[in-house]
Order: C-alpha cells, then structure tokens, then sequence
DNA sequence: CCCTTTTCACCTAGGTGGTAAGAT
DNA sequence: ATCTTACCACCTAGGTGAAAAGGG
C-alpha cells in the first residue's frame, strides 16, 4: 500500500550507513524519500505525512565505524512533514510517484521555517503516513483516527553535520545531481580556496 | 477586498502600453500580479482564482502603436489558474500578499500543463476571484455560488510572441531580474551569437 | 511583409561537499 | 578532541530578450 521507489539506492546507503547533514537553515535528504501509493479510493481526498523518529535510543559517534555512545537526548515530539500535493484524491496519489524532495533537515530548534529538527549523532527512521481529509482536523485534536502509517528501516540515518565516514561522502558524491563539481572527471579534480 | 499589491510598477506598464509574451511552452508574466486580500473569515477556507478574459473585441496590430485591427478571433471558453496555496484559511490568504508569479502563458491550444492559453495580437484582462472552499465544487457543475471577483484594468495587456514597442522591450529589461543581462552596465553592453 | 519558432548567452535562485575557523 | 558554523567554488534548474530562421 506504500512501497518505496527507489529502494535499490537506499540499500546502497544503508549498507555502508546513511549519513544526513543537518544545518542551521535547514537541509534536504539524499537519497530522497520516493513512495508509491496503492489501494487507496480514488475519489476520496487523503494527506500524506512524513515525520522522522528515534530508530535507537542510543547517542553514536564514529571511530572508523558507527558505535553506540550514551543514551540518546530527549527528543521534542516529532514534527510533521505535510506534503505540498495534500490533500488530493487518491486517483492523484496514485498516478505518480510521490517524492519528498523539498523535505529539510535542521538541527536548530528554534527553527521558523516547518523544517524537521533532529539531533546530531541520533539515528533516524523515517515514516509515512496516508490519512483521509475527513479524518484530518481530528489529528490536531488527539481523537482516534484511522492512519495507514510505513516505516522503511532501509531508509533509517544518523544526524550530522559533518560526513564521518568517508565512503559515505563519495557515495553522495557519485550519486546526487548537485554534487557533481565533486566527482573526478578522468583526472583528479582539485579544488581551490582563496583567503 | 482585493487590491493590487504592485500597482505603481504596473501603472509604468500600462502608460506605454503592456505586452506580454506567449510561447509554445508556456512564459511567465511580468510585472508579476500581487494582490492583498482582505475582510475574508479567518477560519473559513477559500481558493484564489485568476483568469484571463478578452478586454476589447479587437484583433490589434502595431505601428508606431497600437491600432485595431478588424474583429477579435473567437475564444475558447478561458482556462483558470488556481493559486497553488489553495485552498487556505482566510487568515493564511490576508497574511501575506498574493503572488501569482508562477502562472504561465501559451499560445498553444494543445498545452496539457494547465498553462493559460490566449491568441496573440488580443488584448487581454486579468480577474482574480475569491470563492469559499464550500462553494468551489458547484463551480463545476454550474451551480450559483458566492465569488468575489476583481478586474484590473490596469493590468491589461496585448498578448505577443515578439514585442512590437522597443520602450516596452526596454521598461521589462529594467526592472525584470531575468533580463539583468539586457541591461547596459556604464557602457553599452553587446551580446555577440556565434553560428 | 508580418508574425512565429528555435536557439543562444546571460542571468536568478538555490542545492552540493570542501575547507578553515569557531565553539565546547 | 570533537563537533559545529560560515563561506566558498561548482553544480542543477530554469527565467530573460536577442538574433536568426521558419512560415504563411
């Protein structure tokens, strides 16, 4: 009913271990979260959420590989990431992909924006929930409501606002878009910094 | 209750006699149209509508300036554009201005992107409308329902692929930050095109 | 002859990790 | 020592009018 897209670079990640940069004004994911929605009513209007919860209630740091270092901070509760098609019908939903591209990623609590606040060196799991419109407004009240809610544990990263692991950093090299004035061009790529 | 945010930098536009260019693939306006609305309910949610009606029966052509030109070419029924904040609460629309900045023209009957469609050589006025959420269904079915609408004169325009005014061409160079490159800095600036 | 289409250099706008300095 | 911040060069993505070519 909610299958992931693009799972075959997430596991990619996942093998070596995602690593997200959170900063102050907010970063986006990559990879990014892409579902395929099915089985929903075509005329009926739904919301689909996102939001991002201790997958580990353990603090990590990194010393050539992740390690388990303390217990986790407590967290605020989660905010919630809406999509910007909601609410739309599922016939909509359905038809295409739907990504979450423009989600970002901050570690600045005072943050204005609607961005997703984490902590720093906290692992991360990221869930999707599909809820009809008629059952939205009961969200902000507390009262039971039906959610057709995934989790993908392929998708889980750890905070940070620096790569630790260096393989990480060329895996994202290799694979985003924006990331291309890093990737070596038949011969190393060396890049300058006046000061 | 609905009033143009940026009526100063149109009102420069219309003295010399508003263009805008259509293409194939769709072109944005400029001057942008930005409204502020007021005296919505707070809590009631709203669409915001803009289409494009026919401001003079004429076909025009230019010479030195514009001049009618024999009969209008019959229209098809207009398409409308639906602000992308829509719906929103009355508080969310009289929060900040209304920007239609992403709204695109076409001279392309076959366009499938919702684009707005017109015939060059027609002079054009912009209506923005103002309708109850609860009332948008029976916009589709014909129903009598409640709108607030707002023609602006103002920002008429006669729709190009080319502009015919040289002062016009020279009025968006100034003041569209797309065109800067347009723009001659201390000395005349020549663009050179190799073929 | 007049209007339309295509392609271009030149911008705006904003997403990357690197790097060095700052903070704890 | 470890983590965070600020700024940078280098990208993607896409909005401009100019110019030349296309079409009736």
């Amino acid at each position: 009913k909610i299958a992931l897209e693009n799972a075959e670079l997430w596991q990619q990640f996942h093998q070596i271990g995602t690593e997200m940069i959170i900063t102050k004004l907010g970063r986006r994911m990559f990879p990014t979260l892409k579902v395929n929605l099915s089985g929903l009513d075509p005329n009926t209007k739904y919301f689909v959420l996102l939001d991002l919860v201790l997958a580990d209630d353990s603090r990590f740091r990194f010393n050539a590989g992740w390690l388990r270092s303390g217990k986790a901070e407590p967290q605020w509760p989660s905010r919630i990431y809406t999509h910007p098609d909601s609410p739309a019908t599922g016939a909509q939903w359905m038809k295409h992909e739907v990504s979450f591209q423009k989600v970002k990623l901050t570690n600045n609590t005072m943050d204005q924006q609607g961005h997703l606040v984490l902590t720093s060196m906290h692992k991360y799991v990221p869930r999707i929930h599909v809820i009809a419109a008629s059952d939205y407004a009961s969200l902000h009240w507390g009262m039971p409501t039906t959610i057709n809610t995934a989790a993908f544990n392929v998708c889980s990263f750890i905070a940070v606002t620096a790569y630790a692991n260096d393989r990480m950093t060329q895996l994202k090299i290799d694979n985003n878009p924006f990331a291309k004035g890093f990737r070596e061009n038949g011969q190393l790529r060396v890049k300058k910094r006046q000061l």
